[in-house]
DNA sequence: AATAATATTTAGGTATGCCTAAATATTCTA
DNA sequence: TAGAATATTTAGGCATACCTAAATATTATT
């Protein structure tokens, strides 16, 4: 039993969704960004990136030293995979109870394994929900990717008001922290200072106000005016 | 942290848990069997079973052309994925809306990859079920498998009456047939008729009477009495 | 612009789990 | 009970996807 979706490999589907989310905000995929990622050896990301890039059809876009992009044909398989993992992670917190800290893991081992009949029935049960748990927004079942409209929390200024969109973290310490602090999509917030050099913020969230520093405020994105 | 229970690979799953089934009768499981179960050739489950008779720990117990059963480390793997198997049917047709035809290879392939956390809350979210949608038993949280008094629906002879306990059956076609019969856990019926040569009974189910062979009745499994 | 630091690729291996063809063992049949 | 049929094992390969060490290319620093 092979595991595959459409013949592509359990581990071809997770190099195509790094290089999608790394090639997000424009540039190229690295080896290294992406072995990083992947936990595997830079000599292996090579390797294997040049066997996508040679594929038939080519999944890759690849010139030696230059990194990675996905063609028509990886971004398809990225976003189906995407869509996957979010409409589960949107599941598992609704249907079993799993906080916004456990799904991560979880849905990275089912994502590949689900059908699309699965992926159907769920994303009905839901009622095609647009975002997952995160606030990250989920693929159609067309597999176009919506448009994200939101901002740095990083960016705000004093006396700025603004409600979390989406939170930008898979490690589960940090997403616990952020919910012991009322950091979650939905959340109504208000800058109340901000520090120059080391970029701190001070926010007021339900009444109780603290500081965060842009590790934090950088990975939490808000719609502006609360 | 790997798709593994303890470190044993999907493809030692598979194998486990189809030893665990042709052994239930008390046999040896025979390479040939194995090959056909898992659609495998022959010659390549003669490498794998020598492989896992000398894992540490063992298993299987092998010995040449006498087939394989389970050691006790390997009865507890096999009965770690029957649970997640037969939870994960009861689940995607309780929540999910699947038919029984439709849930086995679903099963097939989420039954190595989800986490004892998704097993353990599926379980209370399902109340605990005893019992799949085709009525097979379903192996507890200790991993014993509760013991199965039904009796084949074959062995059953004229005026006797029954309630359909359980269905031995994954071929989506043969599945559908019965559903449209009637023939589902649950089921009261009763026998009409008998013939001796060709083994064929007459069964009354919701007022309908219709023929049924051997090929379908050794493998539906009752209780006796209506 | 040369050198140092970093990133990437190449080369050579390994483990898993499958395959086919050929050899051998077991079981059936006459 | 010998031969035929069937079942099983051995031998030799292959694809996937990883690894480490060494070579090379790129980028940053002086
Ligand atoms: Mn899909
Ligand atoms: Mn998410
Ligand atoms: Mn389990
Ligand atoms: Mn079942």
């Amino acid at each position: 039993m092979k595991t595959m979706t459409k013949g592509i490999s359990q581990s071809t589907q997770d190099y195509l969704k790094n290089i999608y989310e790394l090639t997000e905000q424009g540039a190229s995929a690295s080896t290294n960004d992406l072995a990083t990622r992947l936990g595997i050896a830079p000599a292996s990301v090579t390797g294997m990136v040049q066997k996508l890039a040679s594929a038939t059809p080519p999944l890759v876009d690849y010139r030696k030293h230059q990194g990675a992009t996905l063609t028509k044909e990886g971004q398809r398989a990225a976003l189906e995979i995407i869509r996957h993992h979010r409409l589960l992670e949107t599941w598992l917190v609704q249907t079993l109870g799993f906080s916004w800290d456990e799904v991560h893991e979880e849905a990275c081992r089912l994502e590949h394994v689900i059908s699309e009949d699965f992926e159907t029935r769920m994303a009905a049960a839901l009622g095609h929900p647009t975002r997952d748990p995160h606030g990250e927004l989920i693929p159609g079942a067309d597999l176009q990717m919506p448009d994200d409209d939101s901002t740095p929390l990083s960016s705000l200024r004093p006396p700025q008001d603004a409600t979390i969109i989406r939170v930008n973290a898979i490690d589960p310490a940090l997403l616990r922290h952020l919910d012991e602090l009322g950091l979650i999509p939905g959340a109504d917030l208000s800058i109340s200072a901000h520090s120059p050099f080391d970029g701190n913020i001070s926010i007021k969230v339900d009444d109780r106000e603290f500081v965060v520093g842009p590790a934090i405020s950088n990975n939490i994105f808000v719609e502006i005016g609360g």
